[in-house]
DNA sequence: CGGCAATACG
DNA sequence: CGTA
DNA sequence: GCCG
């Protein structure tokens, strides 16, 4: 049985430490493993084997914890496995662990005795057997607690309030952020996406967590994550977190990426030419115009707004247009709507009743702010439609724009960034530009996976062949077309 | 194992 | 690639 | 990194 060649990993549960392997190499093995009757597990207290790649034992014990008498086997018996087609023994692949390596007779017996783990008996009063709980005395945090009624635990950020500011969770919080930005950095997207939903579910718990049981329940927490809660639930911090702050690669990396024009990949390769210093990136040879910006306004845009700060803007924006043309409709959106005290810029909606004018608003809009010695450098300018007309020329406006405007008390440069709309667009642009981010992602989501349509910040569609628009004209129709509850913008926090 | 929001513009 |  |  043991040389069936389909079957070679057959019912066996494999940990992978994924350090130092290349990300073709572990989709590779993940994929081998479970095609061939194998499973992968997320936790190395049940896996019957570990597999890595490294070499110090030290090092290794970081992954597995206290599994250290489990098989530790370099990945490359996997590949020997394959390659002869039937299962070999782990004795001389083993990197560390036991002796006497397991054969299948023992790992399978093994797995007999584990059958017990999904023991989830709702009210039965009795056998709650702590038989061969060895080293586990039934401490605070891994109580079995149901998760409070009150938290809608769904995958869906947009189904539920998340504020600004949650008395819950909140040192956890801001290490799990840490970490969220340490991958996004290091050009890690999707998981820096995950620990962003994990966040999100932690800001929305209407307690704080205080046990681990509690927590693997919820949707967006798991294995990983679930295990830095774990952590942190023992030890008050997370490791990963503070080392993270200690490292000065990543402080660089995060004052490049503050940097206008610049993001994760720019950060990453200045920083492998040498580069340490603001001083250092002046001095690239070829700097986009964004860039040549960013780092002309590096001080000025470092400085965040207060609500005041924002407002004072706001006021003399709004002036300025209501002159230019008093049908026009200005709606802050962004950070600012959802309540944020501090903003690193200002978003405002422009709108107005006569789909003509809004084409050439935005452009008037800067002349006279330009003129006013209040717009000082356009940092970024798209145009839409750009279509060819055979009697006007070229249709050709512009959609948004991106300033720094001078502010008169502080006399600092703040970027605003201004978005026109259509009336019939301007519903969806709300809803779109006030974000969080998070949100945004949840609602669009979920307005494709559960209700087959579209939304973009141009408008609700449906997800057929040719998308039809939805006609909306108020942010609640949106939310009640796409059955989301209506959440006030700062219940948008996620 | 595929998907993860969206997508045009500079 | 970076911007929102 | 997590989910369906």
């Amino acid at each position: 049985m043991f040389s069936e060649n389909q079957y070679v990993f057959e019912k066996i549960n494999i940990f992978l430490i994924e350090t130092k392997i290349p990300h073709e190499k572990i989709k590779f093995l993940k994929n081998t493993i479970s095609l061939k009757g194998g499973r992968i597990v997320a936790n190395p207290s049940t896996a019957d084997v570990i597999l890595t790649t490294l070499k110090s034992p030290a090092r290794i014990s970081r992954y597995i914890g206290s599994e250290t008498r489990k098989p530790v086997v370099s990945v490359e018996w996997v590949d020997k496995c394959v390659s002869k087609g039937t299962r070999l023994e782990f004795k001389d692949y083993l990197v560390m662990g036991i002796e006497d390596a397991m054969d299948w007779t023992t790992v399978k017996e093994k797995e007999e005795e584990e059958k017990e783990l999904s023991d989830e008996d709702g009210n039965s009063l009795s056998s709650r057997s702590p038989i061969y709980t060895s080293e586990n005395e039934s401490s605070d945090d891994d109580r079995d607690v149901d998760l409070d009624p009150r938290f809608l635990n769904t995958s869906y950020e947009c189904l539920r309030p998340t504020p600004l500011k949650s008395k819950f969770n909140v040192k956890l919080v801001e290490l799990l952020e840490v970490i969220e930005r340490a991958r996004e950095l290091n050009d890690q997207w999707r998981n820096a996406l995950s620990y962003r939903r994990a966040i999100a579910v932690l800001k929305s718990y209407p307690r704080d967590i205080i046990s681990q049981k509690e927590i693997k329940k919820i949707r967006g927490i798991g294995s990983k994550i679930g295990y830095q809660v774990k952590s942190y639930l023992r030890t008050g911090t997370i490791a990963e977190a503070e080392h993270i702050r200690q490292d000065k690669r990543l402080h660089t990396l995060e004052l490049f990426a503050s940097i206008y024009g610049v993001g994760p990949k720019t950060a990453l390769s200045w920083y492998r030419k040498g580069y340490r210093t603001i001083e250092d990136c002046k001095n690239h040879p070829n700097l986009t115009k964004a860039q040549q910006l960013g780092l002309q306004l590096v001080d000025d845009l470092r400085e965040k707004m207060s609500r005041e700060d924002v407002e004072e803007i706001y006021t003399i924006i709004k002036e300025n247009i209501k002159e230019l043309d008093p049908k026009c409709i200005i709606q802050p959106v962004g950070g600012y709507r959802r309540g944020k005290d501090l903003n690193g810029d200002l978003d405002l909606l422009i709108s107005h009743p006569d789909e003509e004018r809004v084409s050439s608003l935005l452009n008037d809009i800067i002349t006279r702010l330009t003129e006013g010695g209040y717009i000082k450098h356009l940092l970024y300018c798209a145009r839409s439609e750009s279509r060819t007309d055979s009697k006007h020329g070229i249709i050709d406006h512009l959609e948004k724009c991106f300033v720094t405007f001078l502010q008169p008390s502080t006399q600092i440069k703040r970027q605003v960034d201004m978005i026109v709309a259509t009336q019939s667009q301007f519903a969806s642009a709300m809803v779109g530009w006030t974000g969080s981010r998070q949100y945004e992602r949840s609602l669009r989501r979920y307005a494709k996976r559960e209700k087959k349509m579209v939304f973009t910040s141009h408008g609700l569609f449906t997800n057929t062949k040719p998308r039809k628009l939805i006609s909306t004209s108020t942010e609640r129709e949106i939310f009640d077309i796409l059955g989301v509850p209506w959440l006030e913008p700062e219940m948008r926090n996620c």
